[in-house]
DNA sequence: CTGTTAGCGCATTCAT
DNA sequence: ATGAATGCGCTAACAG
């Protein structure tokens, strides 16, 4: 910048006040400020974000903790934080990835924190020590996609599981099905409860038959069908499944074709979640689609106002909204 | 660390010294070092990564441009990026998305050059124009997965599009097919042509015919089958196909479908890349495997060399190795 | 409109 | 073993 300056004829202060853009209000002619990023341009110069970061002793930087870089839900609500903090101007996303794993989660969180973002918008399941450890230090912590079980007054922009997973019963109530399973994955889902208390309300609320054991629970990153296989061969077996994402529906069709019921004159699928697999001819899932990357961008909102001013509650916004997709599994 | 030191009763220096392990060659006893560490530890003191880049003139980054943040393979790289970086312990990965767009990945690179990545390691395409800006600047740029056509020295590791095309046309010719096909995109697979070029040759050392229309070329991001119907429809249509990517092969699928030709009796379909839906049941679409992650831990050891040594001439290299897996459309 | 001054939080000589 | 001094590249307050 000196150099510039020299060559320009002006200060540095000038310089550096140009090239940020907050040279209008200091009353700087339009004239120098052209002449100075032209010699700027001309010379290549990258101002350094470190040396602003330090001098301005804020990074401009938001972490954001992905569940990992294959999903196709997490492509959509980082597109909708990355919209919003692009309008912004001000904020750019800095991004980690949990991948389930809870050293990396621990390891990638400490670098988003020495690497100083000003706030953390969080896709993942994350441990409510670390969160509270992250709180503490005066950064702003959202949740986006759903709300953290235990950890009640955190911010979040989340999907309204009770009434999503609500309508999607009456969805299939609707269509005359009368034994509706639910299949989810509770270590994986951090919304899972939630999605069954709504479909449960709903079974309740039409006064349709609710057995605890058709409440599928299936572990961790496990696609074996034991559950389903048990739940599937009883004599009276449901004739319809909600799934609290397209994976495990994904795995209900393999389970399902293998037991030689037909999809969906048997049994009705339906899942919580879209992605473009859904679509293919040889799947045509059903799916509710979330608004996902609306999601994202009210997350980045939440954050902004909470850099802002710190000393904001906690803020939380629940989106109902939803679309249910009738493809060939419904 | 003035606080730090002050209750430690020694100077700011050696309280830096010990927080970033260099305290040793400084002669420093470990008790000392210890009670310092503690204490830190107590005030839950998070050093500044953005001051000691200042200080150091490194930021300890490395800036990974992905194609976007939902692809197996994009993860699977990443994977091996990080794995290989975490190792060293010295430089930490800043991700990127081109999302397939110029001017995002015009942004991305910019944002990444302010922010001081000491490399780039890129898994889309970039704009040659782009890439000799980078380059010009001194950072170094390493290609993974596939070399840039049109930057002929740029530094690379990547799959050797040719052999393993060549290869996947013997596996099919060894299975009896005799008609075989090419479908790819070159807009979106930057090895596409150099695959092609494989295929051709494992055709011709076989003696099997060559058409020209059998290379079937999609525009970026279509899934219309308009070029795959006229050549299924042809009365000598092809056998059996070859995708340069599993994307387009579950395309072929549903074409195949929709004309009533049954895979892989009618047509033998193998796709170039893997991911996990191609296990699924309804589709079990056989596949050449890329060693994504090793390929990503050698890109991030060439850019680490290159970042040792900024005079060294462009690092290339090739990997041949894959695996095929028959699953049921072959 | 311009220029001077004083840091931001650390790392790194160099003298002790 | 220690500490004072200097600087990384920039911003910001303030006096011209």
């Amino acid at each position: 910048m000196a150099m510039i300056a020299e060559k320009a004829g002006v200060a540095r202060t000038t310089v550096s006040v140009i090239l940020n853009g907050r040279y209008r209000e200091r009353g700087i002619s339009e004239k120098t400020a052209q002449r100075v990023r032209s010699l700027a341009e001309a010379m290549s110069f990258v101002p350094s974000e470190t040396a602003r970061s330090l001098s301005r002793r804020r990074s401009g930087m938001i972490g954001v903790i992905l569940p990992g870089f294959n999903s196709a839900w997490g492509e959509s609500i980082i597109t909708g934080i990355r919209s919003r903090l692009h309008k912004m101007q001000t904020h750019v996303p800095l991004i980690a990835a949990a991948h389930d794993d809870d050293d990396w989660e621990e390891r990638e969180i400490k670098l988003l924190i020495e690497r100083g973002v000003e706030a953390i918008v969080c896709c993942a399941t994350v441990r409510a020590e670390n969160h509270r450890r992250i709180v503490e230090r005066g950064v702003p912590f959202v949740f986006v996609g759903h709300r953290a079980k235990g950890i009640p007054d955190a911010s979040y922009a989340a999907w309204d599981g009770t009434r999503v997973a609500a309508a999607a019963t009456r969805h299939l109530i609707g269509k005359g099905r009368r034994r509706i399973a639910f299949l989810g994955s509770a270590a994986t889902n951090p919304a899972g409860s939630e999605q069954y208390q709504g479909h449960r309300q709903a079974l309740m609320e039409a006064k349709r038959e609710l057995r605890p054991e058709w409440r599928i629970d299936v572990p961790r990153n496990s696609d074996d069908g034991g559950m389903m296989r048990a739940v599937f061969s009883a004599a009276e077996r449901p004739d319809a499944l909600i799934s609290d994402s397209w994976q495990q529906a994904l795995h209900a069709i393999e389970e399902l074709d293998a037991r030689g019921l037909s999809v969906p004159e048997d049994v009705s699928l339906l899942a919580l979640g879209d992605a473009p697999i859904c679509r293919h001819g040889r799947i045509q899932l059903s799916a509710v689609v979330e608004p996902a990357e609306q999601i994202g961008g009210m997350a980045a909102e939440i954050a902004l106002k909470l850099i802002a001013d710190p000393s904001r509650r906690p803020i939380q916004q629940l989106v109902a909204d939803y679309s249910i997709i009738d493809r060939a599994t419904t």
